[in-house]
Order: C-alpha cells, then structure tokens, then sequence
DNA sequence: ATGCATGAGAG
DNA sequence: TCTCATGCATA
C-alpha cells in the first residue's frame, strides 16, 4: 500500500510555459542530459566528485571492496567519538556543504552565461564537520583539492515548457543537473541560443534578495507558509497549483535546487502581488473580507548508522546496488531505505544554500 | 525546519 | 537506476 495520502505531487505543476516564465527553450531539451560525463561516473555533479570517484574506483574499489567499507565504518566509529564531544551548532544540512566544499571549493566557474556567482566560501566558520574530517581522513593522500565547488547552481538554467503535471520544474533541474555535470561552464551558453531569460533572474543574488523580502513581506502579511503553498492554487495560473509548506519554507531559506528556485519565483512573487494588493484593498475598506487517510510513517535512521552512511557516503557518493546491499545489510537497514538515503544525501549537496559557495 | 519518501521522466 | 521536484511526518 502507498499511503497515498490525499493530493500528492500532481496538485501542481507550474506550466512554465507561460512566456512571462523562464522558459526552457526546446533546443535546451536534447542537451539536457547529453553531456553526461564518463559512463562510470554518472551524472550528477562532475568535477570534483567525479574525479574523486574515478579515483577511488580505480584505485580502491578496484580490490580492496570490502576493506573500503571496513574503513568507513572505522572512520564513521571514530568520527562518532569525536563528534560526541564537539556537538556543533550547525543543523544537519549544514553538514552536507561543508562536507561538498572541504577539499578546496574555489569556485564553480560553471555559471554558463551571465551569472557570476561569487564565490565567497564563508563557511569556514570553523565547521570541519563529521564528514568532512572523514573526507579528510580519507582524502588527505588523494590530495582531491584543487577544483570547482561542490555546486555549480550559477548556470543559467532556462525554464523550459512543458504540460507535464509538476514536471516543467524538474525539467528545468535535470538540464541544471545535466550542465552541472559536463565540466565546461560555457556549453550552455552556446547552446541554440537558449541562454536566456534566467539570465538575468537567474542571478543568485536577485534570487537570494527576493527569497528574503518574500518572507518579510509575506510576514508583514501574517500569513504562513503553510497559507501560501495553498493560496498559490487560487491565483489560477495555469499549471500551477498548490505548494506545501516545506516547499515554500525551502523557497524562503534557499534550500532549493537552483533551478527550482528560477521556477518558483515568478509564481510566488505573483502570489505576493495579489496578497498585497487584496491586503490594501482589505484596508482601505474595513468592512469586506472577513471569511483520511493513513499517515505515512517516517522511517528514522539512528545517529550512529547515519554517521555510517555519511561515511560511505564520503568515500562513494554513488555506490553501486550491490554496494548498497552490503552497507545496507551491515547497518542492518532495508536496501531501499539505504538507497533513498543516498539520493537524499546528493539531492541535498545540489540545494541551495549559498553557504558554501558564496 | 528538515528527514525520509514518492513518482515522473530520462537513460 | 538516477535525478529532481515535491510532499508528509516530525523534531
């Protein structure tokens, strides 16, 4: 049973293909995914990662399997200790950039077009967290150092249309994803003539404004987030329905992919204009206005088999099926909770959060 | 605010 | 299978 609970995600799907959208042009679609890098490495992120990737494949996984994960688990015993002690400040997520930018993190240099992103790593506020003292550990002979930061969001990533319930979004994310994989910054820029509209919304700092006076200004309003993501399916713009709460809190905090940011802007900033409008309008006329299923359990992974995974995670960000087998099985976890931790973990190095990149 | 999950679409 | 956008449940 699926515990489909009553609307999943198909209650909205912002049909980008309003003009007034970032839009995605057609010629995008084929070279989304084209550039993949190497068939081992996989999509997702190149640089760094892949690098690294390649590396420890070849060097480590090559043979030595199981005393890689033998290791892990030793550094994830280790790192527990010592993370005992120094329980940090920062949440969790803020775990996963510094661990994305230990190495070096000099700069994406991937924004395609128009978008500088500034690479201001202001995150060394002494956070050599978990996994990044085990990347440390682990890396510190692979001397992984020198290359682009973990995110590359500045690429512009031209909305692009399509009717697919709640799918014009992703759309957008794979063609970030597929450039955030190809290692070189201008492809987009070249490509078809598409490097576009985003350009120019796309900058993170408009971006990182407007999240911001979003949330004072939706404050001000005293309505929650929880009230947006519902209102949004009032404004009747086509494709776009409601939102939940978590996804407007990400809006708001900037823990959305880039392109999903891109997305979600012109529909919320719309959403404020009406709630504002209405607003005055409210009090210019004080006499108006005025008027299951089962629940999904939430599986939760025990720190200390969490410190595992983040641990794996470090060293092999992509393993294999059968590698998340035997990590599954030693953690004494089910495969598949494993393998959606996984996906989680690099969802997660993909948000956001400018922390450590700028 | 965030952890774990789902499902679509691409490969 | 993966990514990505998104959501439910919960700390």
């Amino acid at each position: 049973m699926m515990t489909m609970n009553g609307k999943q995600h198909f209650s909205m799907h912002p049909a980008l293909h309003e003009p007034k959208y970032p839009g995605l042009h057609s010629g995008s679609e084929g070279m989304r995914r084209v550039c993949l890098p190497a068939p081992q490495v996989r999509s997702g992120q190149g640089w760094r990662e892949g690098l690294y990737r390649c590396w420890l494949q070849g060097n480590i996984f090559g043979g030595f399997d199981e005393s890689l994960l033998a290791r892990a688990e030793a550094l994830a015993a280790a790192d527990s200790i010592v993370s005992q002690g120094k329980s940090h400040p920062f949440k969790p997520d803020v775990t996963y950039h510094t661990m994305s930018s230990v190495p070096c993190t000099s700069a994406s240099s991937s924004s395609s077009t128009t978008v500088p992103i500034s690479h201001h790593h202001h995150h060394h506020l002494g956070q050599t967290l978990e996994a990044g003292d085990l990347l440390d550990h682990l890396s510190t002979s692979l001397a992984v150092t020198g290359m682009g930061a973990p995110e590359p969001p500045g690429m512009t990533a031209p909305a692009h249309h399509h009717q697919h319930p709640h799918h014009h979004l992703q759309t957008m994310g794979q063609l970030h994803q597929a450039m955030a994989t190809m290692a070189h910054p201008h492809s987009l820029s070249v490509h078809g003539g598409m490097a576009c509209v985003s350009d120019v919304e796309s900058d993170p700092r408009e971006l990182e404004a407007f999240a911001e006076r979003f949330k004072q200004r939706r404050i001000k309003l005293g309505v929650t987030q929880a009230d947006v993501g519902a209102a949004l399916a009032n404004l009747k713009i086509p494709g776009v329905g409601s939102l939940s709460q978590s996804t407007i809190c990400r809006f708001e905090s900037l823990t959305l992919s880039h392109n999903n940011m891109i997305a979600l802007k012109p529909v919320l900033q719309a959403w404020l204009e009406e709630a504002e409008a209405a607003h005055r309008e409210k009090n210019s006329k004080p006499d108006l206005f005025n008027g299951s299923e089962r629940k999904r359990k939430r599986t939760s992974i025990a720190a200390p088999e969490k410190r595992s995974l983040e641990a794996y995670f470090a060293i092999q960000p992509r393993p294999s099926s059968e590698k998340i087998a035997a990590i599954a099985e030693k953690l004494d976890l089910k495969k598949n909770v494993v393998r959606v931790w996984f996906c989680n973990q690099r969802q997660k190095q993909k948000r956001m959060k400018y922390s450590a990149v700028h």
